[in-house]
DNA sequence: AACGCTGGCAACCGCGGGAGG
DNA sequence: ACCTCCCGCGGTTGCCAGCGT
């Protein structure tokens, strides 16, 4: 059984909204205020409108002080960063941006700023070779965009949480789930790269154990790292090659040891190659039905599933929103929170 | 000129969480 | 402790203008 409507349905007007009914709301708010209750203001003000559409209306369009479109860089910048350190938590992002919606921000980054940043990283990722002596090097291939789509993603998560934040879950090796031996792999060569970072602008989990809040970051200037990890992603075109496989003894993070930026590529690279060889049928054999299980994200990566594709990205995503969740605001973003997260997290895989 | 495609944006939908009874 | 109501959020949908063929 679901939830009941807030709204009579059938008597609610929907869809764009007319100048009058603007007119109407903008003025009764402005007089009366909200009176608390969005649910019961189209009745007060006489609109055949729903409750929250109303509240949407009003905080989208008719609020004071809102700004539409024309997003400077500077705010470019901001949303980038932040967007790659909490993902698609829209309203603390439109917290940091005055005069912006969460609607908005939405909409400019799903339509325009996500194009403009991962685009350029897919070209500077093929431009690095990875596909030059696969079959799937046709960018049509529906694997291909997926598998670019999901590791995308996580790339991003990889590049704020695992290497970032000294108290994410990436950090504590205790609380991981038990993994296969290839998902162990990749974590390895993580660490590998993360261990071997000595690059002073890339993301370092010591810039952050610094008592620095995220506050005093946004207050000021974007964190730089972040930025800088994009824009070395735009602008990367050294290539390097690609083992098919990820090597026993790998050390192929090392190859670019002077720099952590290659290195994060590097791993996007040993992840793509075995997706690659896991498409042609070389990946992991699942010996028993509960590996099936357990790893039908590798299983499925194969067999083109989105949902599957998103498994890493989710479980490390719970780490910050273990984090936000005890606080919508950024100001208590501190150590001591980080370490109250941790804690959820053991809580979480204790259970 | 007509048609189809695409991108941008406004609005809707459903869920989770908090407040209050 | 439980239930109900409402708010706020993030994801998704649908409309429409602009563009290309």
């Amino acid at each position: 059984m679901g939830r009941a409507p807030c709204c009579d349905k059938a008597n609610v007007k929907k869809g764009p909204w007319s100048p009058e009914e603007d007119a109407r709301l903008k003025a009764y708010i402005e007089e009366h205020g909200t009176g608390g209750n969005w649910i019961a203001l189209p009745q007060k003000i006489g609109l055949k409108r729903c409750g929250k559409s109303c509240r949407l209306r009003w905080l989208n369009y008719l609020r004071p002080n809102i700004k539409h479109g024309g997003f400077s860089e500077e705010e470019d910048n901001i949303i980038c960063n932040l967007y790659i350190s909490i993902g698609s938590r829209w309203s603390v992002i439109a917290a940091q941006l005055p005069g912006r919606t969460d609607n908005d921000i939405k909409n400019y980054w799903n339509t325009r700023l996500k194009k403009k940043l991962l685009g350029k990283r897919k070209q500077s990722h093929s431009n690095n070779g990875i596909n030059s002596s696969s079959s799937s090097s046709n960018n049509d291939d529906p694997k291909e965009v997926l598998s670019n789509s999901a590791l995308e993603r996580l790339q991003l998560h990889m590049q704020l949480q695992g290497f970032q934040n000294p108290f994410s879950f990436y950090s504590h090796p205790q609380l991981w789930p038990k993994l296969h031996p290839m998902q162990e792999k990749i974590v390895q060569t993580l660490q590998s790269l993360n261990n071997n970072t000595q690059n002073p602008h890339f993301l370092n989990p010591n810039d952050l154990q610094s008592t620095t809040t995220n506050t005093q970051l946004l207050q000021s200037q974007p964190p730089k790292a972040a930025t800088d990890f994009f824009i070395h992603q735009q602008t990367n075109t050294n290539s390097i090659s690609l083992p098919s496989k990820i090597p026993e003894n790998s050390d192929h993070h090392q190859v670019e040891s002077s720099s952590g930026h290659h290195q994060v590529s590097n791993f996007m690279q040993v992840v793509d190659g075995f997706l690659e060889d896991h498409n042609k049928g070389e990946g992991f054999m699942a010996q028993s039905d509960e590996q099936v299980a357990e790893f039908d994200w590798f299983k499925e990566v194969g067999g083109c599933s989105k949902n599957s594709l998103i498994w890493w990205g989710q479980n490390n995503e719970h780490d910050m929103r273990s984090a936000a969740s005890s606080s919508n605001s950024w100001d208590s973003s501190s150590v001591l929170q980080s370490e109250l997260m941790f804690q959820d997290f053991e809580l979480g895989y204790n259970l």
